[in-house]
DNA sequence: GTGGTCTAGACCACT
DNA sequence: GTGGTCTAGACCACG
């Protein structure tokens, strides 16, 4: 058994740049800090940004220019698709949460309907 | 900037303990293994499972015999009510993370429909 | 048989911190000592005064900001709340007491009424 | 500041030994068990033994006979001015503890009056 | 500086 | 054997 939730860091870091695209922190064309940069910002070593970025380029989501940096694409649908992609990721992983709590399908829906119903409430 | 999705060890046990109860891995008056044995099975330290324990005790959730273990309570409101708290814990992750998306209410709602009818379509 | 009077002693410094709020020695709102400081005041291990104020931060008793220190909760309701419930342990523990002296609960009632008349008398 | 409620053990080995007689645990006339003897049980020094003895019998409430042991006064009045100091002894403790809870002694009456209500309806 | 978490190890009480 | 308490000391996150 595991508890420890330990997603390897390079795939969190992978994830945090996507979320940032998707949210406008990074524009499309728009350069990233450099590696070494990263490394430090996020005190993980060289490697493991290395890591992150390399499988993002093989993504088409960023663009290396040797001696430059590393950009993400001017692609605008790459957003598009990168939003899909983290939205589809919750909800999958609600479902399967919930599936486990053996809800429904339908007592899913009715669930969530009633939260957010609840949650505008609690504004006004 | 924080990646290790570190919440603390105790409280990771303390969800996965009621995760089994609530999907009756654990039933009503069924003991516990020993906190040295569950120290062992999950590697922690014994004070690690205490602490857990101890706050599912306060909670009601479990009691505790000296000299013969935890038990889950036999209280079955609590099964019922355990099932509420992590359910709302779900949505309220999801609806988090979706509105960092920035997607409006009606969008959440729309995509977890459409999620949950494709997933209908891919068992037929 | 059990001589020593051993409640432990986080728990003897949480019904020492509430009858301090109840008491009004400490304020809503009022910042306790650091962990460390009570400590060395109290003379136990940091571990114990945090298992403490751990258990009254569950209760909703105080407030902990991270890198400030432990709040007394502003909200009123809880003081009221204390005080209720550390009239009734006393009453609990007396009644437990003279019960056990073999005292009907009539005579108790009458025991405790005489006992206060006299101590009016006495400063009369 | 002290926490440890540490009254001396060997108050704590003469209030058990009265509560005995007032029990009628240990009757009029009875022989105590050897110093000897209750140091093991009691896990504590014969020293700590001795001394609550003896100021037991500087009470008449205990007899020694040298070479024979220790017996419970046969005086039949000794009982009662027991249960007369130990009922006192706990009104003045709740007493006191409830006035620095900042009650009236009206109030005080008026909380056990209904405290004992609420415990007969629970038998009920 | 603040509090929070975790470990290692000791000792106690109960059955 | 079981769980409960306490200590000492380490490391982390926050401000």
């Amino acid at each position: 058994m595991k508890f420890l939730e330990d997603r390897p860091i390079y795939k969190q870091i992978e994830e945090h740049i996507k979320r940032q695209i998707v949210t406008k922190n990074l524009l499309p064309g728009e350069k990233l800090p450099s590696v070494r940069q990263l490394a430090i910002d996020l005190t993980v070593n060289v490697n493991t940004i290395q890591r992150a970025l390399s499988s993002l380029t093989d993504e088409e989501i960023l663009e290396t220019k040797r001696g430059l940096g590393n950009f993400v694409t001017e692609d605008s649908a790459v957003v598009h698709r990168l939003k899909e992609e983290l939205i589809h990721q919750e909800l999958e992983r609600v479902y399967v949460q919930l599936k486990a709590l053996e809800l429904t399908d339908d007592e899913i829906i009715m669930n969530l309907t009633q939260f957010i119903a609840e949650k505008g409430e609690e504004k006004s």
